[in-house]
Parts: structure tokens; sequence; C-alpha cells
DNA sequence: TTTATCTGGACAAAACTAGGACAAACTTGC
DNA sequence: GCAAGTTTGTCCTAGTTTTGTCCAGATAAA
């Protein structure tokens, strides 16, 4: 069976025991053999004593098989299909109004080949292009497609980041005008939010709460975050833009979220960050680490460093963070 | 680069086992087998074991009539139409069926069951509570059920809209704590951005200009006429929220605009809202009508008279405006 | 030793099917 | 305006298929 995924970015290599795999996904161990044995949905690797070893690429089938079957598929028309068949389909069903183009990804061909820097430097000059024509159709389906040809994650990195950085950039120098940026970042605003959804909940996935702190109004990045967790098992909880320290201390207090997100724009030397984040760190209990990020961070570098905050490097190093905060073997700050 | 999408054609390849279907048209499980026994409203195929297999025709077709029932048509006629006359029939019926005020005086068929303001009214509890408990997911999965109940206008009447301003009200009281209301506001962002992706678009729409002017930073109010217009054969131009005058004429030119929406709230008394009025107002062709709502539109009743804009009363009257302006028959300002 | 996992099979709960009954709501005829 | 008929949602029974859980005896890991 297994045509073996190019495209996806799951680690395909095995190496999660049984009980794992069962309080990852929800499901109990004897179901999780129970389906391998009656319709193979997934044929773990075995240690040489016969252990069965799964993949996260396993464990993230598991997960949306699960959820077809909540959501009315049988076992029998859901096992056989592929990560990303699979993925079509529980998107499909949980969000179904948004579902023009998902048509369109079930008969995506399977020689779509993994996309190379240049083509997403063509991208994005063509994304531009869209916005500069007010052409929002074109740049909505040039956003689809996009990310059509690659993962989630690596889709934000390579064409999202950017072409925010070159919108924003143009429009600063005068070279665009406000009507196409606000055209543009409404799009990326109904897009970007819409993507994590695509993720599917067990309701077993750690909080973490994701927003920008009084005065910073720019949500797109942390919009971003928010997506780019929940691909790796977070459930992100967005309090989109603006939120004072008090407030964003009280729903990780409430929701019990591990962690704390902050995204940092403009204006870079708002003289509330200060204040605002200390007062943050102050409220929050000490084991939930708060994480800073956002083209103004540099800005408050020292300020970081002194109220024990991190400050990932790139949008790879937050998911390494957050990958080893989810399975315990977070090492506090560097 | 082929990608032609456009035609709206429904999947006609039964996969789908009766359970989903359930849960994506809100009918249970036995009234869809009644309906087929009784007036073979869907003949779905049939696995090897006799179980019921339906398409996303099937689905949709259901979905319309459970829509059609609740405007008060009877099952027995509606049920051997096709897919596009029950489109026109509910599209018909959505007209009528929200306004109780306005519209007392045109002609409602008998038949027409007055909307259960009950129902609604739980649904919005449920959604209030779900905020309340910070349950984001319960929260998704009221607006997604809240929309296969009836039409997107009356969801947006009905729901949607008293739910915007019952949040507005309890954070401002201070019975809902401001995170609270980000939550719920950054869903609904989401929500409601998602929506007019639900209609098809020729290409042949006129266009309208969606926004709100500078200083008024809402634009929740704004978004809801953008998807409310889509559904009447509208192209939205979205620009979001906080655009200035000259930005918005410069858009409403460069895309070949028919009107221009915009949508105040809050602040209700911004100092700059009548000099931006005036601006656009003088920067724009004269036989484009700008269209002014929200709950802060009535504090610029003078304004707007003097300058020769309009003020729907409503969302209805909204629609019913553009309607005429669509096709020819728009007077200008009563 | 104790705990976790393995295999294979048994069993029961849940879901689906067909046919029909029944009451509430609605329509029609007088 | 009332009675008789029709429409419609819900429920019931009984038989089938699908699916989740449990058990027993064996092996491996801690």
């Amino acid at each position: 069976m297994a045509t073996l995924e190019t495209i996806s970015s799951v680690d395909t290599s095995p190496r999660h025991p049984i009980r794992l795999v069962a309080n990852r996904t929800g499901l109990t161990v004897d179901l999780i053999r129970a389906w391998e044995k009656r319709y193979h949905v997934v044929e773990p690797a075995r240690s040489d004593t016969k252990r069965r070893l799964y993949s996260d690429y396993d464990i993230e089938r598991l997960r949306l098989i699960r959820i077809a079957k909540q959501n009315g598929r049988r076992l029998v028309d859901v096992a056989p299909l592929t990560l990303e068949a699979l993925r079509d389909v529980v998107s499909e069903d949980s969000r179904y109004e948004v579902s023009q183009d998902a048509q369109a990804e079930i008969y995506r061909p399977s020689w779509t080949s993994p996309l190379e820097s240049s083509e997403s430097a063509d991208d994005i000059d063509a994304l531009l292009f869209s916005v500069q024509t007010m052409d929002q159709h074109r740049f909505d389906q040039l956003l689809q497609e996009g990310l059509v040809k690659q993962s989630l994650p690596a889709f934000l990195q390579t064409v999202i980041g950017p072409l925010l950085a070159e919108i924003g950039e143009s429009t600063r120098l005068g070279k665009m005008r406000i009507a196409h940026e606000h055209m543009a970042t409404a799009h990326l605003r109904t897009f970007i939010g819409a993507l994590r959804f695509r993720e599917t909940y067990t309701g077993n996935e750690p909080k973490i709460v994701i927003t920008t702190p009084t005065g910073q109004l720019h949500e797109l990045g942390a919009l971003m975050v928010a997506a780019l967790v929940s691909v790796d098992g977070w459930l992100p909880v967005y309090l989109g833009p603006n939120t004072p320290a008090d407030e964003i201390a009280a729903c990780a207090m409430q929701s019990g979220a591990r962690a704390v997100s902050l995204s940092l724009t403009y204006p870079a030397d708002d003289p509330r960050i200060p204040t605002e984040l200390t007062r943050l760190r102050s409220q929050l209990e000490s084991n939930i680490p708060v994480f800073v990020g956002g083209s103004a961070a540099s800005h408050h570098h020292e300020l970081i460093n002194r109220l024990g905050l991190l400050s990932p490097k790139s949008l790879d190093d937050l998911r390494h963070s957050l990958n080893m905060l989810r399975d315990n073997r977070f090492q506090g700050i560097a």
C-alpha cells in the first residue's frame, strides 16, 4: 500500500510506542490494534521483538481518521485514504462551506512536485501583482494554489511571511496604495484565519494563548503562529490583537494554557510594551513560558532577557520549542 | 495553468453515509429515511450491504429542502424540484423571512411561518455561554449549525447581529471579560470572512467597496455587509477597517465599483467622521451611491442627509436598495 | 516481580435497514 | 367553525452489519 509521502512534512520514522499514540490521538490501545487488524488503517513498523512502532505520520492519520469517524464517516471508507486525502475529507466535513477548492484538491495529481525556492519568489510576485491590480479572485486563488504545493508550515514561511514583509515595505515606501494593502490584509486575515480549521482536534491538545499586547494592532503575525502551532498538535487560543496583559493572564489561567505567544511588529518602540510584558510575566505562573516574536521583538531584546521571556529566532525555532514543551522535554530558557 | 473552476456543479458520486448527511443538513436520520420513503426526496445509491450512500448533490438538496420547509414550504411541493429550482425558491423566500417590521405591508404568503424568535434567542444564549467558558470549538460549532438552520441573510440578521450587540454590551458593562470579547471577535472575524466564499462568482457581478472610515477600527459590521451582498450577486471589494477617504475613492475608481458602503460603530462621535465623509463624497463620481450603516450612523443623521449619502434602516433595506441599483431601477435618495 | 504489549477470538453495543404505527399540525370541505 | 382527511415528525420492532471492548495466554520490558 504505502505510497510514500514526499510532499508532506510529517516525519515517517517509526519510534512511538502504542501507548503514546493512544494518548496523543485519544483512541484506546485496543482500538488501534483492532483497526489495524480489520482494515489495515495503519501498518506500523515493528521492533525486533514485535512491538509496534508508530511514526508521526501514523499518528496524524489516526487522529484524522478518528475525526472523520466523528463526522459520520465509516471506517471502511476512510481507512484506505492517504494522509492528504484524509485531510481533505476531514476539512471538507468540518467546514464544508469553504470547500469550493476542496474538489480540486482531491483530484490533485500525485506527480505534483515539491516547491523550489525560485518558485516561491514567482508566487510572491504573482500575489503582489494581483494586489496591485485589485484582482481579489486571483489573489485568493494564488493563496489556495500555493498551499496545495507545500505543507502549511513551509507555505507560511516561504510565501506568506515574505509577502507580508513585502506589502508592508511597499506601502511604507509609497509604492503601493493603502487601499491595496488593506485589501490584501483583509483577504489574508480571512485566509490565514481559516487555516487552523484544516487541522482537527481531539480535545487533548495542550493550549497556547496567542495574541499581541496593548498598542500592537497588527494581528497577522500572531494569526500565522496560531495556524502554525495547530499543525503540531497545539490548540491555539487566539485573542486577536491589542490585548491587555491582565486579560492575557486571565485567559491563560481560565483556559489552562501551557504557553503564551506574543507578536510585536508596529510600533516597535511603543512605550507600553515594557509595562505590559512585565505585568504579564508577573501575573502568569512561572512554569508557563512566554514567547515573544515578530519583527519588533529584537528592539526589546534586553527586556525580554531580563524578564525571562523567550524569543525564538524563527518560526521553526518556535515550533521546536513548543514540540519540546508538548512532550515535556522542555528545558526552560536557554 | 488551467484551473478553471467557476462552474459550481455539485459532485454526484455517492459516498457519504446517512449519519454524515444528518450532521451536515441538521436533519435526523429517521427523517431523511422517511422523506425518501414517502416522496423520494432523494434516492441514494446503496453499498453492497444495502447501506445508503449519498452524493454531495443529495446533501445540497436536503439542506435546501430543510430551509424551504423552515420558510413554510410544504414537503410535497418542494420534494420534486431540481437543485436549481430549489435554490431559486429558497433565495426567493429569504427576502421575506426576516423582515418583521419594515415590510409588513408587503405580500406575505400565508404559509410563511414567522421565524420563532425564541429559537434564535436560544442559539444566541448558547453562543454567549460558549464564549464565557472559552469553549472555542463549541463556539465554531454553534455558528456552523446556526448557518445550516437558515439562509445566510436570515442568519446574519437574527443571530450574528444580535450576538455582536450582546457581546459589545456585556463587555461595556463589565459582565464579560475583554479576553472573552477578543476571542469571540477573532473567531467571528474568521467565520464571517469565510462566508462570502460560499457564493460563486461569474466575473460579471457589479462591485461594491466595503470598509470603515478612518478612526473606525471595528470591522465586523462591514464584513457582515460583504457577506450579505455577495448573496445578492454583488462582488464585495472589502478593505477592512480604518480606510482613509482618499483611498476608498481611489479604490472605487480603480475597481470600477458601482457603490460604496461604510460602517460606523465606535467611537460614534469621532471628529474625523465629518471630514472623511465629505472628502469621500466629493472625490467620488456622483452616480456612485454611498451607504452609511452601523449603530453610530444615526449620530450623523444630518451630515449624511446634507451630503446626499444613504442610510439604510436595516440590512434588509440595504439589500433592497442594492438590488434596485443592480437592476438599474435605482431612484437615488428618497 | 510487576507492568506493558502481543495475538486471536469472543462478545456486546451501536448503527443501519425495512416496515409500520401514531399523534400533532395542518388543510379541506361543508 | 367544526369534522374529516392529509401531511409530517417521531418512535417502535426485528433482523443485519459494523464497530468497540474485553479476555486469555504468551512474551518482552522495567
